[in-house]
This record gives structure tokens, C-alpha cells and sequence, in this order.
DNA sequence: GCCGAATATTAGCCATACCTAAATTAGAGA
DNA sequence: TCTCTAATTTAGGTATGGCTAATATTCGGC
């Protein structure tokens, strides 16, 4: 078998890989090579290279033209670096004037560099926080983690009530759009009207109404009004 | 000419030269390709080669066989992660509950990953110190420094009553040490004897008086009771 | 069942940044 | 001045992690 690459003294893109794959590959489902690719923004060739030494390394399962899916090892080392990001964006954003909107990609550095030790400092500062700013959940240090995903505000039946759970970190200007209209964690929505054809939904918050595009609302996750 | 190569950008192993030949060479005197390679832990050609790219780069310039001088851009680069380090340390003691002795290894990896804005905050947040944990001077952040090194402990007159200003990091051991006994930066000591042939010193703090060997009160540096 | 487009991998190359071994230079003492 | 040693540089090699171009595979449509 291979150096079962222990969690430390892995590299950072290394790393990144992992983060991506485990983002890629929910429910034991394989993740390929060019969205890999695609979100890491790297060559397709340079993918397959890595991802065979990953699967030297005892870290991924790699199916030659089918995909890749994490070993345990693999998982266990993505979702370190999952929870890494998410305390200090949550840490970011409580104690340092970070908006929910800039602070991904100070993370997105960072969470190669912090000792276990800070990590587990700033989770205590924090109080020991379940979510990040943008409500995704913060996995505990042993690894484990609430996946459940929540409805699509798109998806959200008209006339019902929920509750605004996690919002999509990817782009800054969409979380600032959203911020302005008030559809952040915590908040509580009525959908009001969908259109067809993929066509705006209507949500009214705290008694305005907005209209949005179905894209946006894709991205918006809820739950029934009174859970978390 | 070369790449002026922008502040940013640089990689993390640059950075790391950088502040080793900034730390090796004062007052414009030249840094040693051995020095820095025992300083860096790193073998005496791989020094050679980082050296020559780094004067390709602007950031040094190079007389072989003689030695190593920062040029202004090289300075300014130095400095700048000097700022970051102290700070990072100065933040990490303050808020987050390290001891002076373990926050280097902490910093010397965030120095690398943290952003300008970042930093600032972190400065912000502290009230813009003037001093790290180990009373070392931080950099302002368009480089200005105060050099004064202070006098030794090792080579204060017997009888002179003087303040504790800034301790060398380096081992934390030691540290622990010399926090044991009282001597930190701030402190007011007397120096009571000094024995001949490098002897030992010793030294009143608080009616306590301690004996010390030389070598560590060679990196404990004085001022005038009253400065700072 | 065959064909072509899309996807993935292999081949071969480059830069960074380290290493050891060999060659060179500087400088101090006879 | 000459020589010997210590410091330094050059030569040549390795691992990581990218890239482009060429090749191989898969799979949907006919």
C-alpha cells in the first residue's frame, strides 16, 4: 500500500484538490475530471495528474474516464480543511470587520496556514459556532457534518412560509445583491409567485415583495419556517 | 532590466530570503550566503541559486563570493513581512491566547497567507502597537522603523538600574525561561555583578535578584529606565 | 452497430525550489 | 609568495505542480 499520507504535511494544492472533489462527488456520487478542472480553474491534463497521485497517496479512488470519489482518508482531510475555512470565515466576519460578501477568498488563503491549535482557538472565541456567515454548516473536529441541503427557494411551493438557510458563497456580487434585499441565514420568506418557464419567483420579506430570477433563487436553501 | 517584481506576488520562499537577508545584514553591511543558509535551515547552493534570482528579480544585489545587500525594492518587501509577522503575533497574543513563546511558529506561516487589508485590521484592532510581544518594533507600513537596538543586559554597568526592552524570539525554551524569572520587556532591573571571563550576571527584579549566564543576557536588550 | 463529438488521459515540456558532488575562489599563515 | 582550507558557486539531479498538443475512450444519435 501507499505512505497513507497522514493529515498534516499534505501540500495546498493538495488541499484544494480534496476541498473540490468533496464539493463535486455528493452521496458517494464520482466527481470528473473537467468540473475538478472547472472549479479549481486549472488544464484537464493537470487534473488527471493530480488526481493520480492522489490515488497513490490513499487519499481518492480514481475509475480512468469514469471519475474520482474520496477514500475515507481523502474525506476526512477535505472536511478539515471545510471546517478550517468555514471557522475563520465565521471568525473573519464576528471579530474583523469582514463582510459575508469579501470573505471567502481571505479564507480561501488562510485556511492552508492556520495551526489546528488557532483553529481550535477561534471555534472557542466563537463559541463553538454550527454555521458559517453563509450558513453552511461547520463540520465538527472528528469530521462529521449535517449535509442535509434544504429546499431551493426556487422550489419553494407558492403561498409557503420558510426560513432562509445557507446562501451560495461563490460570487461576491450575488451576496451583495442579496444582502440588499435582505435574503440572508435567518431570515423568514412567504414565496409569493413563480413564474413559468424557468421565469422570476416572488418572495415577500418582512412585508416588501422582490422579484428575482429563478438562478438567483437557486441558490437561496430553506427550511420550514421553524427549524434551526 | 528585470521583473520589478511587484510587491504582491512574490512566493513564500522569496519572502522567507528576504527577511533572513534583511535580519543578516545591518546597516548596509553584506549578508553571508552561509549565514543565510544556516539561518533558513536550508544547504548553502540552494542559497547561491535563490540568491542569483532574487538580484535577477531587483530585490538584492549580489557580489559573489563576497555577499548579499538588499536594494530599496528588497528592503521594502522585507519590511513588509517583518510588519506582518509582529503584528500577527501581537493580534495572536492579544486575542487568541498564545504565549510569547509559541506564537513565532504560528506567525511565520500566517505571515505568508494573510492580506494587506488583513493586516490592517489586525493593527486596527490592537490600537496601531508600536511593539510585538518580544518588544521588537513594527515596521510602520510604509517601512519607517526604529533600529535602536539597546544595550545587552550582558554589557549594562554594575549598579545601573535600566528597563527591559525587547528579547530575541528565537527559542521559545528560553523564553520560558526568562518569563519564569520575571524578565520581560517593561520590566525594571538593576544589574548587581558581573563575573569576569563571561561569566555570569546578576541582576535585582522586583528585590529578587537572579543569576544568569551570559549568553542569555546577550539577547536580552536594555534601555534607559525611563525610555519607552 | 457505427461514427463523431465530447471527455479524459498520456506524452512531453517548463518553472520553482530544493538537494549532493565537484569545481572554484578568497584569504590566512608559513 | 605560495599553499591550504574554508567558503562559495557551478553542475547536474529530484519532486511538485502547472501547461499544450496528441492520443484514447465513451457515449449519444443515426
Amino acid at each position: 500500500m501507499s505512505a497513507t499520507a497522514d493529515t498534516e504535511s499534505l501540500t495546498r494544492s493538495v488541499e484544494d484538490y480534496l476541498k473540490a472533489i468533496y464539493r463535486l462527488s455528493p452521496e458517494g456520487r464520482h466527481a470528473s475530471t473537467s468540473d475538478i478542472a472547472h472549479l479549481l480553474e486549472l488544464s484537464a491534463p493537470s487534473v488527471s495528474g493530480m488526481v493520480k497521485r492522489l490515488s497513490e497517496l490513499g487519499l481518492c479512488e480514481h475509475i480512468p474516464y469514469k471519475g474520482v470519489q474520496l477514500t475515507d482518508a481523502g474525506r476526512r482531510a477535505a472536511l478539515r480543511m471545510v471546517r478550517r475555512h468555514r471557522l475563520i470565515e465565521a471568525y473573519l466576519v464576528e471579530f474583523l470587520g469582514y463582510g459575508w460578501d469579501t470573505v471567502h477568498v481571505e479564507a480561501e488563503r488562510l485556511e492552508h496556514a492556520v495551526s489546528d491549535t488557532l483553529v481550535e482557538r477561534m471555534a472557542a472565541a466563537l463559541g463553538h459556532p454550527a454555521v458559517d456567515p453563509h450558513g453552511d454548516p461547520i463540520p465538527a473536529p472528528d469530521g462529521s457534518i449535517d449535509e442535509t441541503a434544504g429546499t431551493a427557494l426556487a422550489d419553494v411551493p407558492v403561498g409557503r412560509t420558510v426560513g432562509i438557510r445557507r446562501v451560495d458563497e461563490g460570487d461576491p456580487e450575488r451576496l451583495r445583491y442579496l444582502a440588499a434585499l435582505g435574503l440572508v441565514p435567518g431570515v423568514v420568506v412567504t414565496l409569493r409567485d413563480r413564474q413559468p418557464f424557468d421565469g422570476p419567483v416572488t418572495v415577500e420579506v418582512d412585508a416588501v415583495r422582490h422579484v428575482i430570477g429563478r438562478e438567483l433563487a437557486q441558490v437561496v436553501l430553506c427550511a420550514p419556517e421553524d427549524v434551526r
